[in-house]
DNA sequence: AAAAGTATTTTTGTATCCACGTATCATCAA
DNA sequence: TTGATGATACGTGGATACAAAAATACTTTT
């Protein structure tokens, strides 16, 4: 008998969660588009309850929108809301990479490099998912910060604005200016000095807003 | 027949997440305490359903933590995770302070010097509930900021706190250098100098942070 | 043909039901 | 006495059933 992994035999409800939200992040789903249980418990084989109540933690996690009596629609993101959560991403970001400064050793700061190379190889070849390793970079430094909480905030943004990023590097195809400012992070940290690492991560997050926004809703 | 108000019928599950986070807020339930959907459905009167689906919205909010197979129980928080919060809360409210700063104006003053002259009468008389006054402050300063996700997020994690700001409270019984620390705010927002209230207000926040932490940990 | 009303279908919200997992506690062996 | 074993009660996860609300299609009327 093969041995029980019981993080295979998630609950329905997880199940569900992960699905719809997979599905989300990757855009396969569009604002306004009306999720129907039934459906989505057809397509994964369960009954519409679990959906359900996965549901209500998209709904948490601003990835849908719940009105009684008239289900479960995608949520958009108008430009304000988009520029709304990456000034609130600059300033978690900022912290965590205040945070991390102290715990970033040699073998970690090459580390961070590799990270810095694999996402630009990703965005040279459109072939890689550029914006999985433009995640992963911010990610790893959150990581460092070793604050479970802070890590989960920003990374439930990142969920959030996933499919405008890829909607936006869909278009422009060119990273822009993303692998430099990644290395003046990286160069901010190792220069020791905390404050201004913070400041450099808080104006490469804001400054990525106009930018994605551009995309968004086009030329306003 | 009476006009009808839509927002009085809300559905059972609403009904039910409003009535279980109430409790947990005002301290009634433990943590630790093993929350059973059939009670909480018998004390208000439904199914176990709804309270399930709210159970995972509270789950979300980090209120409760949910294992597959062994139900809900109510969430605790150790002293290193409520650092983490205040730390979060710091550079939130920061933000919401220095967006603020441009939208206040001397009437708005008035009514920051209103709700801080409350917040010190609750505290005296220990019948006014001073946690909500002392949650109102800061409620006021991060409604000015007109960020709807920032102000949610904030107050998402007074949610959590709110229990442990209520032991506090009645233990040492005095809002010691809360008046002062608020007065100071509202002193560096007068100032015009965003960076400075912004500076404050995170101070302001950290340094809540170890006071409250010696009355869950006591004297370590 | 347009508007209004009515019937029909779909979907949602909630309750109930059942199978399985977990905990509790008594029993028994060492 | 202690530790294993098994029976029992309880609770959970999920499916199904049913009523109420919305959405949709279909008349009817003008």
């Amino acid at each position: 008998m093969p041995a029980n992994f019981p993080e295979m035999s998630a609950t329905a409800e997880v199940e569900a969660y992960n699905h719809v939200q997979r599905a989300l992040r990757l855009g396969r789903y569009k604002p306004g588009d009306r999720l129907i249980p039934e459906e989505i418990a057809a397509e994964i084989g369960m009954s519409r309850m679990p959906v359900r109540e996965a549901f209500r933690r998209l709904a948490s996690d601003g990835l849908v929108v719940l009105r009684p009596n008239r289900g479960c629609v995608v949520a958009g993101l108008t430009v304000d809301e988009l520029f709304e959560i990456f000034e609130i991403r600059s300033v978690l970001e900022g912290l965590a990479v205040r945070l991390a400064m102290p715990r970033i050793d040699e073998e970690e700061f090459e580390e961070l490099d590799r990270l810095l190379e694999r996402m630009e190889r990703a965005g040279q070849s459109g072939g890689g998912d550029w914006v999985v390793r433009h995640q992963e970079f911010h990610g790893r430094i959150c990581a460092l910060s070793q604050r479970p909480k802070l890590i989960h905030q920003i990374s439930a943004l990142h969920v959030v604005i996933e499919p405008y990023m890829r909607i936006w590097f869909d278009d422009c195809n060119k990273p822009l200016s993303a692998r430099e400012e990644h290395a003046a992070v990286i160069a901010a940290l190792r220069s020791g000095d905390a404050h201004h690492a913070e400041q450099v991560m808080q104006e490469h997050v804001l400054g990525t807003a106009p930018l994605l926004a551009e995309f968004v809703s086009p030329s306003r």
